[in-house]
DNA sequence: TATAATTTCTAACAGCGTTAGTAAAAGTAG
DNA sequence: CTACTTTTACTAACGCTGTTAGAAATTATA
């Protein structure tokens, strides 16, 4: 009898078509505004139906975090497999982060700032692991590679993303300079050029 | 007649008594479950009272936005004021800078993260100016003493302001490894070093 | 077809920021 | 000291929010 497994499948159907209403509407009005009742609205079903397949409404901002760091780590990855040079790869990392975090604002801000995800929060994003590895790899091999052995890989990993993090978020809510862009490219060369041969010497 | 002096008084009094008693909520549960009716039962009036001080929530967590950057720059100060020359002066900006995210995590998050406050808002923190000037003294002295005279002290200013904001955001909301202090301190020295000889040479 | 299980709804609770309109208090002038 | 005007503070309400209890409707099983 596939009864169960039909009412399954229709139960997913009603699952995505949540998340497709949550995101459509956050991409139209912004997080901040997002709503049980018009979600409830979107998909023409009453508001309770929606506790049916979250627990709460940060169980739905979780999920979309967790697929924002999925999509970010693909676009690392993609920009990392062009090169095979690790220091390109890190640079490509570096410029993939930032077009990300530009480009997929919405998903950035949801995944970082937004009232600082408590910290169980983010224990519960998997996805993290990943993002870790890919950005880990090249800067372990500038390591093996280096006169500087002794670097520590996690330290570096640290430095790299919390600097790239930094510099988005500034920006983010920064001014809107003139210069904007110009700066930018500026201040992130800055800091690869810095942070690769720091890792070398 | 002192009556509209008298008048005056008063009102500030009981504007002071709203930003003393909104903090204090803010310290007890965390500056997400502030609510205009909690002020206004702290301070035992009704909650229009309250729009006659401030035109409404935000103007509030913007008032303690400034006292924030304030006071920051007062700790900055006092820190780089210990010193006289450029390298220990950026140093000492730099970990007085991570102590007051910590020591007053409170302001930071409502300062920074928080729902990321609109570009408007953040025009209206003339405190901003002050940190700025604070932060670039030294930058500018160590840029004029390099051999690298074309460095750019705007650039280096954002970049160092990138980075301690980076590290720190990513430190709240990160897990709350055993290692933590250790690994902080030693992310720190590392950029501090990184960053430093970026201007120098 | 009758019973059991599931799904979906309406209605409500408790809270929020904010505003309109009224009652009370305070100050001013005759 | 009374009459009027201005300021101040209140109650009540609007329109939202997340979330839950309980009834109604639908669906599957015996």
């Amino acid at each position: 009898m596939g009864i169960a497994e039909r009412k399954i499948r229709q139960k997913e159907e009603v699952k995505a078509s949540i998340l497709q209403a949550a995101w459509a509407l956050v991409e139209k009005e912004g997080w901040q505004s997002l709503s049980i009742r018009k979600i409830a609205d979107a998909i023409e079903y009453s508001s309770p139906v929606i506790y049916d397949h979250f627990a709460n409404k940060e169980a739905i901002l979780l999920e979309f975090t967790r697929r924002g760091f999925r999509q970010l780590n693909e676009q690392l990855v993609a920009a990392k497999d062009k090169f095979t040079n690790p220091e390109q790869q890190i640079e490509a990392i570096a410029y993939a982060y930032w077009k990300f975090a530009f480009n997929q604002k919405e998903y950035y801000q949801l995944m970082y700032g937004l009232g600082m995800p408590g910290c169980d929060a983010v224990k519960q994003i998997p996805e993290l692991t990943s993002f870790t590895e890919t950005v880990s790899a090249p800067i372990k091999e500038m390591i093996a590679k280096s006169n500087n052995a002794g670097a520590d890989s996690f330290l570096k990993l640290h430095t790299f993303w919390s600097t790239l993090h930094g510099l988005v978020s500034i920006n983010m809510m920064g001014k809107n300079n003139d210069h904007k862009d110009e700066l930018n490219a500026m201040v992130l060369k800055d800091f690869l050029i810095g942070f690769v041969s720091g890792i070398k010497s």
